[in-house]
DNA sequence: CTCTCAAAAGTCAAT
DNA sequence: CTTTTGAGAG
């Protein structure tokens, strides 16, 4: 079914398999993509070609990512094929295709277009709030036990009223929870609100509740296109066979593509089920199926590696990835005494990649667990080596940007009462718990939304005081209504935090850490400003969207010129030349709570493979031989999956300080790691660093320090040593050093813990 | 209603 | 270890 000449260029290049993968027509294709296989370059290819050759207008065509990044980049390869003709493309995550179906359709089912979105934050809040007042703690229900189970039902598409006849009503424990769920359901409708699992799930009940809804947008979408297939829940499965079904008058559904790696499926526990791909042929008879297994991303070595680790998978379609390219450099493993030491390594390394020209952006750390970024970051602030955070503790999750967001949110949707409450008293104005409970329960008498109800607050009998206050918010509020209509974001931002005297609050406490909370905002609202420059036409409602959906792996930045660091998770889709990935230990890699579930022990392997995966140059492998947890400081051991890489594919490099006789914690054969574990008694004695003391007093300010080359130095845990050279100006000067003892570093004078000798 | 301090809890990844 | 929470005083 080719519809390119042989030597059309949205061929070239490709091998056979992409080729087929391009120009194969009919209801449905599964690509087999293998990491690094090029399929994002299949995928635009194929849209590529669909358009050109016209058999599809782009506004027919629409492709699902996970992620913004990933949507943004495929957008930005089809312009660079198509240009100005994937304008009407629907190039966007399945989170934000939903949205947009759903502010067009709210209305047909008791919502409206503005409606808010709940994220999993907030749902908590929301619940934690029903639980107590339904005393629901006595029947064992806790806040995260009651959001997994809703968010696991939604995913699997099931509703209040079908849970309540599937569950049996003499179990009081469930009958609890089933009123927890209803209550739940009732306060999002009436906030006109939806939470993340909604946003899927209630589109697609909107599709099967109004069949003519429906096919609209099968009449529409006559190429569909789904990424990272592996990772769909039921609830998106669903989604894509609702909109690839036949119309009512009989227009056949449209052709699907879906593109996967069930080795990389990373994603069980947000309901991600792998059987979604592993049986795509049977759910779409006479599906075409083609295999990606060349790899153009990755050295040899780094395959083989990552070849050996997934082999130890049972039930796996078998596929190796191969490479032309060479077997390239050896891995590096490196064991360090504690989470610091580990760090110091990763730092040292980077800056020697760094030294051989190798930019910073092309770096990036892996880690298991968002905790491992206190100890890697104590350590790089002090280096010179710049680095960014992505995910973690969100910016948008933090107390001091959740009080503003409420403003912009209860002007937005008046109706979203988590909001209103949430500034009734932010900034402190008098308004407290008492109020609020007699403000709720006149709303909830009068059948008025919370915020109109600030408007009745004089007939309440509260004091004179409160009512000022309660009257002074409405107008604000009201105000602000009238500013939203008309102005930009930033300027309504602008106008809340001067009316409120939000930031002035912050700035006048004594606690260090308000002029940080102070900083945030002051920083959403340059995001505000941004917004509106950007998109000249948005509105609020556009922006709370905007930033509700934004992912971790969103935030990157490729021209930032910092090292990366980021969880395993969010590394899915990314690549660089250099990869550290550290915490290669047992209870965190395999984590200890995954281990136990069913399934975990495969899944956690795959998460080792996605992470192997994404380097194409240069794999780093560490560990410790000790990790603190809460404070605490426990023995570590080495993964099991380290074993399963090749010993001639690593190689181990010494720990710095000289570690003695402490061997490797793996070799290549015999003795598994545990025997060749030292006791922690029998460690060689190090110099006493106590990181966490030195680290978490007050920072040191060592800005008014002058050094020139040849200064001798002291450092708190390199000894003494020369400075060679100094770069850099005011607060970002460099230090470049040679240590007796450690060897060549690079400091950053402000902070590292030396002195002039 | 607000502030302060001490106890308790979080302990896995995230759209 | 850090952040959140609850009780009790002001």
């Amino acid at each position: 079914m080719t519809m390119l000449m042989p030597n059309d260029p949205l061929l070239t290049g490709l091998n056979p398999q992409q080729a087929e993968a391009v120009q194969y027509r009919g209801p449905a294709l599964l690509i087999v993509a293998g990491a690094g296989s090029g399929k994002t370059r299949v995928l635009t290819h194929r849209i590529a070609s669909l358009v050109r050759n016209s058999e599809a207008w782009p506004s027919q065509i629409l492709a699902i990512t996970f992620t913004n990044k990933a949507a943004a980049e495929m957008r930005e390869r089809a312009e660079t094929l198509l240009g100005a003709a994937t304008e009407g493309m629907w190039i966007s995550t399945f989170h934000s295709s939903c949205v947009r179906i759903l502010r067009r359709e709210a209305e047909n089912f008791g919502f409206t277009k503005s409606f808010t979105i709940y994220d999993s934050h907030d749902s908590r809040t929301l619940i934690k709030r029903i639980i107590k007042e339904f005393d629901a703690e006595s029947f064992g229900l806790t806040v995260s036990g009651v959001a997994g189970k809703i968010s696991r039902l939604k995913n699997e598409l099931t509703d209040v009223e079908s849970y309540a006849r599937s569950i049996n009503a003499d179990d009081r424990n469930e009958a609890a929870f089933l009123s927890v769920f209803r209550e739940y359901t009732r306060t999002l409708q009436s906030a006109n609100a939806f939470d993340f699992d909604d946003l899927i799930a209630q589109t697609v009940f909107l599709f099967r509740a109004f069949p003519h809804v429906a096919d609209v947008y099968r009449k529409k979408f006559r190429h569909i296109l789904v990424d990272e297939y592996q990772d769909t829940n039921h609830a998106q499965y669903a989604l894509i066979h609702e909109l690839t079904r036949e119309t009512h008058d009989g227009l056949p559904g449209a052709s699907l593509t879906v593109v996967g790696d069930s080795d990389q499926s990373i994603y069980a526990f947000r309901g991600a089920d792998i059987r979604n791909i592993a049986e795509f042929e049977r759910d779409f008879p006479g599906a075409h199926v083609v295999m990606l297994e060349q790899n153009y991303r990755s050295t040899q070595n780094i395959l083989s590696a990552a070849n050996a680790v997934i082999g130890n998978n049972f039930n796996r379609q078998d596929k190796k990835l191969w490479t032309d390219v060479g077997d390239g450099a050896k891995i590096v493993g490196f064991t360090g005494y504690s989470a610091h030491d580990e760090a110091q390594f990763v730092v040292d390394e980077i800056s020697s990649l760094h030294a051989q020209g190798l930019a910073y952006n092309d770096i990036a750390i892996f880690y298991r667990t968002n905790s491992q970024t206190r100890a890697l970051e104590e350590i790089f602030i002090r280096s010179a080596v710049p680095y960014r955070i992505l995910g973690g503790t969100k910016f948008y999750e933090r107390a001091e940007i959740k009080d503003v967001m409420g403003y912009l949110v209860t002007v937005a949707n008046p109706n979203d009462s988590l909001a209103t409450r949430r500034i009734l008293n932010a900034p402190k104005r008098g308004i407290g718990p008492a109020t609020e409970a007699q403000l709720q329960s006149f709303a909830d008498q009068n059948g008025i939304t919370l915020r109109e109800s600030l408007k009745f607050a004089d007939g309440l009998g509260l004091g004179p005081k409160v009512s000022g206050a309660i009257r002074e918010l409405d107008a604000l509020l009201s105000e602000c209504e009238a500013t939203a209509v008309a102005g930009k974001v930033g300027d309504l931002l602008t106008m809340i935090l001067e009316r409120t005297g939000y930031v002035v609050a912050l700035r006048s406490t004594r606690d260090a850490q308000d002029e940080a909370r102070a900083e945030n905002v002051e920083e959403l609202l340059a995001v505000t400003k941004e917004f509106d420059k950007n998109n000249p036409e948005g509105t609020l409602i556009d922006f709370l969207t905007e930033v509700s959906l934004v992912a971790a792996a969103d935030e990157i930045d490729d021209s930032s010129g910092s090292v990366s660091l980021m969880t395993l998770h969010t590394a899915k889709g990314l690549e660089y030349d250099a990869v550290f990935i550290t915490g290669i230990e047992e209870e965190l890699l395999p984590h200890r709570m995954a281990a136990m579930e069913p399934g975990g022990e495969a899944e956690e392997r795959r998460l080792f493979y996605v992470g192997i995966t994404r380097a194409r140059k240069h794999l780093h492998l560490s560990l410790a031989m000790q990790r603190a947890l809460f404070g605490q400081s426990n023995l570590a051991m080495p993964s099991r999956y380290l074993q399963e890489i090749p010993a001639e594919l690593i190689e181990w490099r010494e720990n710095q300080l000289g570690l003695g006789g402490v061997p490797r914690p793996l070799g290549a054969s015999g003795s598994g790691a545990t025997s060749r574990w030292r006791e922690p008694d029998a460690l060689p004695e190090r110099p006493k660093t106590e990181w966490a003391n030195r680290v978490t007093n007050k920072m040191r300010d060592n800005g008014d320090l002058e050094l020139v080359a040849g200064d001798r130095i002291h450092h708190a845990d390199f000894g003494d040593g020369t400075v060679n050279q100094v770069t850099g100006e005011g607060a970002k000067r460099v230090a470049h050093c040679t240590f007796d003892r450690s060897g060549a570093k690079k400091l950053l004078i402000k902070v590292a813990p030396i002195e002039k000798i």
